[in-house]
DNA sequence: TAGATTGTTAATCGATTAACAATC
DNA sequence: TAGATTGTTAATCGATTAACAATC
């Protein structure tokens, strides 16, 4: 639909500026500037009225923006107003906490079926959602519409994974291994890499030590 | 130490250079240009060279740069040469996830003690690391010299946490509730927000989508 | 109509890439 | 010394901010 090719820093804004939408729409807010949604969200006006304007003109001049409808509208940018069907590959702790998450379920993201390598825990069920052998990942993602496939096991295993995925249909890859998967370019895959995050903290308290120190 | 801030995004570069150096520690390579590097992570030898020129002059002409000595450069400069005390809130699905990486460890971020609201399961142990009540929270901040706090529970709670956590000395909160913490200036906060990610991730779908359909 | 605030163009700022002199 | 490759300066590109005309 959109022509030119939209930035990743403007992406990333989005889910942050729906969450304050969906907060001002509960507590019964109806319209908003972007001068006073900026105060609230700590960036400029100037950057909301930019990166909104990247997908149309969703305010109107001395009015502002309606919530209830920006809110929906960002939230059809981000692909929310459809459902999206997902398997869970790892059914190890992490695995678990994501499939506990009932907020992803809320915005259209249904674990459909889990998978672990571990056979005795097989036929045993998560949330009510059943834990199934490796060996019928790949049918079971062509068979149930999968679109996106969760990777929550080690790295060594997630390359296999993603190249099995690779052949049948998967959409996009939510990569928590610690490696950077090589698929086709029409998979797209969203990495958290925990242990980056932690280094980046980790980075910036002594960088902040050092900043005080200087004092 | 450094004068000139660096720019948040050659910082979130470090860890993924730490990775790869790692990677070819470990298969025993002992020395790598730029260049080499650059095709390896798919970025420009530029880039890297830049990046690194922040922090001083690791490599050397003629040769390229040391594997081993670059890796712990940059070890050093993430602060991993320094071990973290850490303290995990919230001892549910992700908390125990958290708790069972072992990498974690390995970098020098040791748990020291779980935290959990929930009276019942205080006592108890989650990889040998005690859950204790959320009344003695700050104490054993204060007692144990914990610089870092690892917040996964649910967003309301986590605010209060915060806010507790504040007060007591802690140097960083990690997070992973979907809420914007406020806290003071000398406190570092590193988010998590699992859910923003997995919104990109559904964004990149669709244009991926809409784009295959233009064609 | 007057006031407010958007949408959009122009200016600025910062980050990335290219180029090359320095030097191992 | 010749070749390779860095460290660093300059050029380009992109993203953010400022300004303001359009318009509700």
């Amino acid at each position: 639909m959109e022509e030119k090719e939209i930035s990743r820093a403007v992406i990333s804004r989005l889910p942050r500026y729906l969450h304050y939408l969906g907060e001002l729409d509960d507590r019964g807010v109806e319209r908003i500037s972007s001068q006073e949604l900026s105060e609230q969200m700590n960036v400029t006006a100037s950057q909301i009225r930019q990166d909104l304007n990247n997908f149309g003109g969703f305010g109107q001049q001395g009015y502002g923006y309606n919530v209830r409808f920006l809110y929906e509208e960002i939230g059809k940018i981000l692909g929310l107003d459809k459902t999206h069907n997902l398997i869970l590959v790892g059914a190890g702790n992490l695995g678990q906490a994501l499939a506990g998450y009932e907020n992803f379920g809320k915005r259209g993201f249904i674990i459909r079926g889990i998978f672990d390598k571990n056979e005795r825990i097989v036929g045993e069920k998560i949330r009510n959602i059943p834990i199934m052998s490796m060996r019928h990942m790949t049918d079971f993602v062509k068979e149930n519409n999968i679109d996106i496939a969760v990777i929550a096991i080690p790295k060594l295993a997630a390359v296999e994974v993603a190249e099995e995925l690779s052949t049948c249909g998967i959409k996009a890859i939510w990569n928590f291994s610690h490696v950077d998967l090589k698929v086709p370019q029409h998979i797209v895959v969203e990495n958290v890499h925990l242990s980056e995050s932690l280094m980046k903290l980790s980075y910036n308290i002594r960088e902040k030590e050092c900043r005080s120190e200087e004092q």
